[in-house]
DNA sequence: CGTTCTTATCGCCTTCTGGTGTTATGTTAT
DNA sequence: ATAACATAACACCAGAAGGCGATAAGAACG
């Protein structure tokens, strides 16, 4: 009973997927055996260890001898929803809309969201170009391409979000004044964009200071959402990008508090 | 005719290794013709243009039609895929020797130098642990590692070290100041440390001024050389490890001139 | 205008890696 | 002490990725 609902499951691996049916199966019971998931999943106990510990590392379960217990649901709502979250389609488009944003000769400064690593696979043939990132993936791949300067922002590295942060990566970022910023959050509101975690937020106000022309790349699935911190409001960003599969009617309360909204087509 | 000296060239992938053998005879050469390479290395004409490209792209070789020159010595030199050929098991043994330095709790710079990079596949299970460095493959080597702090040392990336520097860099480096500092040198006189670029210059000086402990790592090739920019006296160091083939004669006039010389057992 | 050099595209082959089960060893509970 | 469970170590397999050359199209030189 693998869903089936859209395309997103396809985007996850074997393991992956089956581990996310493991951990919504721990939810529904609450609590089971390793001998359970090996019978309801057809794999060896090795492998439902493997899947254990993994999911054990991302908080979702919490193992004991004998076998795992669930953790608080929003734990496991959240990872699940983080997962499911995938919008690929969505986010090409955007990140597409996005590269018609910049100019060759232009400085360029990314966050660490997946977004802005969709835009780097487009950004490969304008030159020159320098780019500004501390998100490690985007690193790695910018440091292959010749014809761009890339400025890494280094920091205090966080293998939850694999980019660099905390304070010397404000102070990095605060030296800086670059044309443009694309970035992303976890949440839009009507009126602003939220995040989570404070030390994301840190990084990313002092981006905003940091930049000529601000650019917020939200895909639909993240409005009308919010999270416990408040990062800024939508009016500090220039342009706000979204994906096409964006409601009209929750378009209308953004432009409506003076966000200056665009729609990227697929 | 793949040689079988020892283990040092396994250390590199095939065309990375080709790439290096290619960069040395362009150097030698001074300027070659594709073809001439074709018939050198034995391989196809697409791929030798593979190869000049990526070595233009590290700023080794300068493409031009009908063939390649070399650029200035001391862009070779410095280049990482050279660097990582020669005195393989030497820098092992150095950077077994440095291990012994490091306790848990402690924080470490290390610079871009190859030796740092043997030196990380070491420190693996010394917890907890922070560790600074500019150089991307250390970067990316140490974000794999649990239990180890990472603090990426930021800044324009240079595809020729394949690390980070310039003012952004130098400056990321003054914000800190750990307890040890292991770095290296292209080049040694019995008094002095010294190197060909500036910007590396620039670097090397201010992780001198940031931790409290310097050692320097000197594979024997280094020493009784020198090379453009004085970077410090060897006073400057706590310890200079050097490795077990270094004859003794070149020894004693470090340690005439003050310098506390440590030997690394192979 | 043809020759020479360069680049793009494709398909083959090799190598590497990730995912898995099996067996063996260690650990905890009763 | 012994049974149940957990982990470690090894080997296998498949799929992915990388590296390479052949061919063909493109660009620069004389």
């Amino acid at each position: 009973m693998t869903s089936e609902v859209d395309g997103d499951t396809t985007e996850l691996s074997r393991p992956a997927r089956r581990q996310a049916e493991i951990a919504a199966y721990v939810v529904k019971h609450g609590s089971v055996s390793a001998n359970d998931l090996v019978e309801a999943f057809g794999v060896s106990v090795m492998t439902v260890h493997r899947d254990l510990d993994e999911l054990e590392r991302q908080g979702v379960v919490r193992k004991y001898r004998g076998g795992v217990s669930a953790q608080p649901t929003s734990v496991f709502e959240s990872n699940v929803a983080y997962r499911l979250n995938t919008a690929h389609a969505e986010k090409a488009a955007i990140a597409r809309h996005a590269r018609t944003m910049i100019e060759p000769g232009m400085s360029v400064m990314l966050d660490d969201s997946t977004s802005a690593l969709a835009l780097i696979d487009l950004i490969e043939d304008i030159t020159p170009l320098t780019v500004a990132t501390n998100f490690l993936p985007a690193i790695t791949r910018l440091s292959q391409l010749r014809d761009i300067t890339l400025l890494a922002l280094g920091g205090i590295y966080s293998a939850t979000h694999d980019s660099f942060g905390g304070m010397p990566c404000a102070e990095a970022v605060e030296a800086l004044h670059t044309d443009l910023l694309f970035c992303s959050v976890s949440a839009v509101s009507s009126t602003h964009a939220f995040h989570q975690e404070e030390e994301i937020v840190l990084v990313k106000r002092a981006m905003l200071r940091s930049a000529r022309t601000k650019v917020l790349l939200v895909d639909h699935a993240k409005l009308q959402r919010t999270a416990l911190h408040r990062l800024a409001p939508l009016t500090d960003f220039d342009v706000v990008i979204v994906d096409e599969k964006t409601p009209q009617d929750l378009i209308e309360p953004l432009r409506d508090h003076g966000a200056t909204v665009e729609v990227a087509k697929l």
